[in-house]
DNA sequence: GCATGCTATCGAAACGTTTCGAGTCGAATC
DNA sequence: GATTCGACTCGAAACGTTTCGATAGCATGC
């Protein structure tokens, strides 16, 4: 019942104690060939009396070429990470598929600044595929290692690396539908509040330079082009300096509404609801009211139990689309080559956008 | 530089490339040992043009008995699990320590319900050590399942069996702390709003039958029978019916306050900052303001950016809970047997508590 | 009475490392 | 010149499975 001493029973000693090969006992744990009746019985009853609880993964992972974990990468301390409810709808949706197979998710910090320590913290790690969805804009060393050690990676967008299957939106045209929006309010004096263009990105108004239109596939970069494509190159951005975060809207906020009346933006247009969020309370703080004097939008489409508005956003269905990519995970394992998909985002209004004064 | 074929090229085929033995090789990428300067160099070289990253991680796993992942065992779906700051604050500093190991951090989600499914789940898993961190009361059936495998487990109070090496706060003694500080303003009618007693408990008020002084280091049991030690046997007391959730918080508000002014309470010691929140959400929306009319206090001491209030608090200081976490993990995994640590609670006063008018 | 087919079982060969003990060789010591 | 000592290298034996091909037993069909 007990361990005996230190060691752990091997599939050899139940097979032993039940008078049957090694082989024979494996069979009967995976189910796989045929047994006796009778066979199976004797070698479930040794496996009990020797507490022994299955064969051991590790040398089964060795033998099978599988370790039965896929990594997820997390750039930045786990604690900002998770902050972000969108990330964290996308991984409860990935766990969903993946829980059935089942795999389970490796988390893999990845502070900043550390370029090549992920590489470090990477080998020494058996994975059978690596999703990034917690990531921002620009390289990512794992990239190549990963690509070196033949693992499939997969992502929501970025890095756009096209060894990567992806399940992406349309960026742009996702900013040009929440824009149009507002616009079709009647706004005209409209802002922007993005998430960085790079990783290196000061917050602070967007530089002309930091926006390359070849990079639309990049979350924050794409929403902008669409926004621009709605209201104009010059139309005023603001970038947060840490993603999407609701300080980051707060300050971008203070920054684009503690103006003069005449000056002041009638509509904001953010880049995540989390941000948005950020912004409502700025403009609140100045003692504008959300949506009579300022219209605010938002991106994502999560829940934000906490907000007393509900954001007029793009919503990315973020479970789904963790779904998605664990489906795609699951179908790479079983050996097909799945494609990138394009999941659409849908306008979902709600109750901080209305037409200006 | 490129794998031919399909398959990888492991440190034979690197060996042989070279013109050393294979052990010598092992030995040039584990450090171990000493390698004469031109043989190292030749076999990197062979490394580099074999596409060889290093050595397979599964065989080293088999080999040295360590898959150096660690198993996060999350009660729940994952997004519920995520959406308590407090639990992110531990994982955080837990991951502080292990990324330096360097570990991995395998969550592992336990739909509700789906008991032996998780075993079913854990079996094929190879874990160094299983972490209960994002969990609530009540016996988990992982607990027996990997005391028979020999895994080492640890956890922040829950599940409390006597085979988890623990790093807890002294519950009870927290929440006579916060309520004395509530009652040195003056209060008298206080009520407590606590995540349930038990994993099956309904949201409303807390049966007296849950409540078991022997399980007083279950947090939501130790925080109430603190309250009470002083404020009396009597006190009332509705729990949650989903753990620290800012919804079950607002609905415990709502059903406290919304009554005649004489049989409100002047003060609501939560148990957990975010139902804290939602206490004051619910207070606010009745038309009283904190902590003028009200005073609410939370426990856990996270941030909330979003609550334009800093709640008056009992300061686990998560992720330093998380690194001890961490440590105790590491030393076990070095062979020592790190006995359960307990963790001070510091009250923190903030902007939520006053005397009552 | 012999080929046929099926079921149940087994031995041996992987899977790709790491580690242990032993061996080689040249330099230093007596 | 024999001995001792390090530094370096190597072969072989694990680590605990899974899987492949072989074999044995036994009934079926002619």
């Amino acid at each position: 019942m007990v361990a005996r001493g230190q060691a752990r029973p091997t599939l050899r000693d139940v097979a032993v104690r039940a008078g049957v090969s090694v082989s024979t006992a494996s069979l009967v744990f995976s189910g796989k060939g045929p047994v006796a009746e009778a066979t199976g019985e004797r070698v479930r009853a040794a496996a009990a009396a020797l507490g022994f609880t299955g064969p051991n993964p590790l040398a089964s992972s060795l033998r099978h070429g599988r370790s039965g974990a896929i990594g997820v990468l997390v750039e930045g301390r786990l604690r900002m990470a998770f902050r972000d409810p969108f990330a964290i709808a996308v991984l409860d949706g990935l766990a969903e598929v993946l829980e059935a197979v089942p795999t389970g998710m490796l988390l893999i910090g990845q502070p900043r600044g550390s370029d090549d320590s992920v590489v470090l913290q990477l080998a020494p790690l058996a994975l059978d595929a690596v999703v990034f969805s917690l990531c921002g804009p620009g390289d990512n060393p794992a990239v190549e290692h990963l690509a070196a050690r033949g693992i499939p990676m997969f992502s929501t967008g970025v890095p756009g690396d096209r060894r990567i299957t992806q399940v992406r939106v349309d960026e742009r045209a996702a900013g040009v539908a929440i824009a149009e929006h507002v616009r079709s309010l009647g706004h005209q004096r409209v802002a922007h509040v993005a998430m960085p263009m790079l990783p290196t990105s000061a917050a602070g108004p967007v530089p002309d330079a930091e926006v390359q239109p070849a990079e639309a596939n990049v979350p924050s970069v794409g929403r902008l082009l669409g926004f621009r494509d709605v209201f104009g190159p010059d139309a005023p951005a603001v970038q947060t300096g840490d993603g999407s975060s609701f300080e980051g809207g707060t300050i971008a906020g203070r920054a684009l509404l503690d103006v003069p009346e005449p000056e002041r933006p009638t509509a904001i247009v953010a880049q995540s609801d989390v941000i948005a969020a950020g912004v409502i309370l700025a403009a609140e703080e100045l003692g504008l009211r959300v949506p009579e004097d300022i219209s605010v939008t938002g991106f994502d489409g999560v829940d934000l139990p906490w907000l007393p508005h509900r954001v007029t956003t793009m919503d990315q269905q973020g479970r789904e689309k963790g779904r998605i990519l664990g489906t795609l995970v699951r179908r790479r394992l079983d050996g097909e080559r799945p494609r990138s998909v394009t999941q659409p985002a849908l306008l979902r209004v709600g109750t901080t956008t209305a037409p200006p004064r």
